[in-house]
RNA sequence: CGCGGGGUGGAGCAGUCUGGUAGCUCGUUGGGCUCAUAACCCAAAGGUCGCAGGUUCAAAUCCUGCCCCCGCAACCA
């Protein structure tokens, strides 16, 4: 399998510090890369940072630095990262570079000339306080979402990408293509999304200064997609004089990416590409994403997976076969630190790492250390020749979770082969030569030693430390060669052994993470009295309660504080209260809170509730007392 | 009809595109082994593949309808 392979991540944004998705996407990207590179094949891997837009500009004014030392102190840690996590890239692209720049100019330039360019009004919803366009899904009555400022209908002048016209040819290629978008059920959503019609796509932006000029008109600046996605053949040299990297490897084979923005590249980017006159990828694969105990991760809810921490407690490879392994991939999984700890233990530290353990010790006992002659005995050379087959087919077919399934399934059989042959046995048997015995430890050391170039793509450094320890460090390691049979040459020694993945106490590690946990959480949560006597509790009784229609759990209340007037208030709970039980019924109420509307009704208080679970259960007094009883 | 994911032995999942004996890991139970990291090996128990209908010689897999769960969004004030 030789040739070329190009394969790409999405550029980060370098709004967000580095979390377990760029983390999962990458280190995928990784095995890809490493596995095409030791089939022989001259392999490009690109990642990088997309660097422009408001956000950036906000946050760097924020800081009063400049936009591109904020975007350098974020590069700064994915550097870091990914020279942690033992990522091989070739390139890392920044869209604030002048190649970059130089790229998105040229390809602008070309979609202009082939007419696909036109300028018009871009409408939308503007924030002032953020001094940008914000998403229509983002606005909730008037106000942004994100930062609460009012938002106006406006419009600017933009320059439009004649996207509608390409309905019909992103279409049939598509259809000619049928690998093109992967899993199978991504490209059946963009086919449908697709023929319900393409809208044209705005392209720039006035409003905005953080970017690539428009060419021709620098009132404007390129917005964000197709500067984005352009990084892909800015890397390649596109659009300078050196451009052999681009004839070389365009089109990409592999462009990979999370779910959330596969439609962009399956949609945009190859109408970009054909408007300019270039090949549209080979592939576009969209994996799932990593659930934190079944709900997904952020920030706001404080399950994120700590990566750094992993890693420096179970080191880059066993993080990276973690991923490989028990996400079938393009599939959503779900991050556990139980799941972890017991892939780590079942597989690294029993099954490999035991396995690893008890061969070399054995060798290093009863063979003083030495390599016995090459020997085909017992089912392993077939096993590991399946495997290797198997291993391959699976990873060329995106399917890396199977492929290490298949690996794990000939360590399974060394280890029956191990109890079957009973060589610590045939080692009793007094001195003298023993072909028997060196037959079966050879066997079990070679079937290792292919498990270390299979695993190689997965957890580099393991695989070279395995071969070591095997005394097979010098012998190459290309796919091809490596995994034949009988390579590990007779009499070469043993290297040091010692444990490649020590076993994890899980109850105790267990213990040691909540532990943790408790301590931020406290840290977190410790308030003065003071701050503690600025919320205002008071008791009151419900005189009116009704369902706030087509609402799944809103109730809007009427409660008597003592007040004037009773108080409106809008609940969550009428999946578990009646909205006619809770008249008359005492309730305890913040009462100083912030008035806020929720599905159009104002609600000036809340009531509360302790929670299980998310069903409410309701506060009250233990026996009548006054409306506007101060609760302290 | 907001968007998306899913319902397969106790737990977590694969298999569904390309119909053909229901599979993996963990757990449980019993046995074995003792070289090894409380490891390893063998065996067993455990499943109406959400429900109903249809197509077919044959359906977890294809078609139709329905039910339920979970994300996002919304309505956690």
């Amino acid at each position: 399998m030789a040739g070329t392979f190009y394969i790409t991540t999405p550029i980060y944004y370098v709004n967000d510090m580095p979390h377990i998705g760029h983390i999962y996407t990458t280190v995928m990207a990784d095995i890809f890369a490493r596995f095409h590179r030791m089939s022989g094949a001259r392999v490009y891997f690109l990642t990088g940072t997309d660097e422009h837009g408001q956000k950036i500009a906000k946050a760097a004014r924020e800081q009063d630095i400049d936009p591109i030392d904020l975007a350098d102190r974020v590069v700064a840690r994915y550097h870091h990262l990914w020279q942690e996590l033992n990522i091989s890239h070739d390139d890392f692209i920044r869209t604030t570079q002048p190649r970059h720049k130089r790229a998105v100019i040229e390809i602008i330039r070309r979609i202009r000339s082939a007419g696909d360019i036109y300028a018009g009004e871009y409408t939308g919803w503007y924030s002032a306080g953020d001094e940008a366009f914000v998403p229509d899904s983002q606005v909730k009555d008037s106000r942004f979402i994100e930062s609460g400022h009012t938002v106006e209908r406006l419009s600017e002048p933009s320059y439009f990408f004649r996207l509608s016209a390409y309905q019909d040819r992103l279409l049939q290629w598509y259809r000619d293509n049928p690998e093109c978008i992967a899993p199978r059920t991504r490209y059946n959503e963009v086919m449908r999304f697709v023929e319900s019609g393409l809208r044209d796509l705005s392209i720039s932006r006035t409003s905005l200064r953080w970017g690539v000029p428009f060419p021709g008109d620098e009132e404007h600046v390129v917005y964000v997609w197709l500067d984005a996605l352009t990084n892909y053949i800015s890397a390649l040299g596109f659009g300078s004089d050196e451009d052999s990297l681009c004839r070389e490897f365009w089109p990409a084979n592999l462009h990979l990416m999370g779910k959330d923005i596969l439609r962009f590249h399956c949609v945009y980017w190859p109408a970009f590409l054909m408007s300019a006159g270039l090949e549209p990828p080979r592939q576009v694969f969209g994996h799932g994403w990593w659930l934190r105990d079944e709900v997904k991760m952020s920030k706001s809810i404080g399950n994120v997976v700590r990566p750094d921490h992993l890693v420096k407690r179970f080191g880059a490879d066993a993080l990276r076969y973690f991923l490989a392994r028990d996400m079938a991939f393009g599939q959503d999984a779900s991050f556990s630190d139980e799941a972890f700890v017991e892939r780590f233990n079942a597989d690294l530290a029993n099954a490999l790492g035991n396995t690893a353990s008890r061969t070399l010790a054995m060798t290093a006992r009863s063979l003083d250390g030495t390599v016995p002659p090459p020997s085909a005995e017992g089912p392993l050379p077939e096993t590991a020749a399946a495997t290797v087959a198997r291993f391959r087919a699976s990873m060329e077919g995106l399917e890396p979770h199977r492929a290490l399934e298949a690996v794990w399934q000939l360590l399974a059989t060394i280890n029956g082969f191990l109890q079957e042959r009973q060589p610590w046995a045939l080692a009793k048997r007094g001195e003298g030569p023993r072909p028997d015995l060196e037959a079966v430890l050879y066997a079990a050391l070679e079937g290792l030693r292919i498990t270390s170039v299979l695993i190689e793509p997965v957890m580099p450094t393991i695989a070279s430390k395995l071969r070591s320890q095997l005394g097979a460090a010098g012998i190459p390691h290309d796919f091809e060669n490596a995994t034949r049979w009988g390579l590990l040459p007779a009499g070469s020694r043993l290297g040091e052994a010692e444990p490649l993945f020590p076993r994890i106490d899980v109850a105790a590690y267990l213990d040691e993470i909540s532990r943790e946990d408790t301590m931020t959480e406290t840290e977190l949560q410790l308030l003065t009295i003071d701050e503690f006597a600025k919320m205002k509790l008071v008791v009151g009784t419900v005189r009116e309660a009704e369902r706030v229609p087509n609402s799944r759990k809103l109730v809007r209340i009427l409660v008597d504080l003592g007040e004037d007037t009773p108080r409106q208030l809008v609940a969550g709970i009428a999946e578990r209260y009646e909205a006619a039980s809770l008249v008359g019924r005492q309730i305890v109420v913040v009462a100083n809170l912030k008035p806020a509307k929720l599905m159009g009704v104002e609600s000036r208080g809340m009531l509360l509730a302790a929670t299980v679970n998310g069903d409410p259960f309701l506060l009250t007094v233990d026996e009548p007392v006054p409306n506007g009883s101060a609760v302290t």
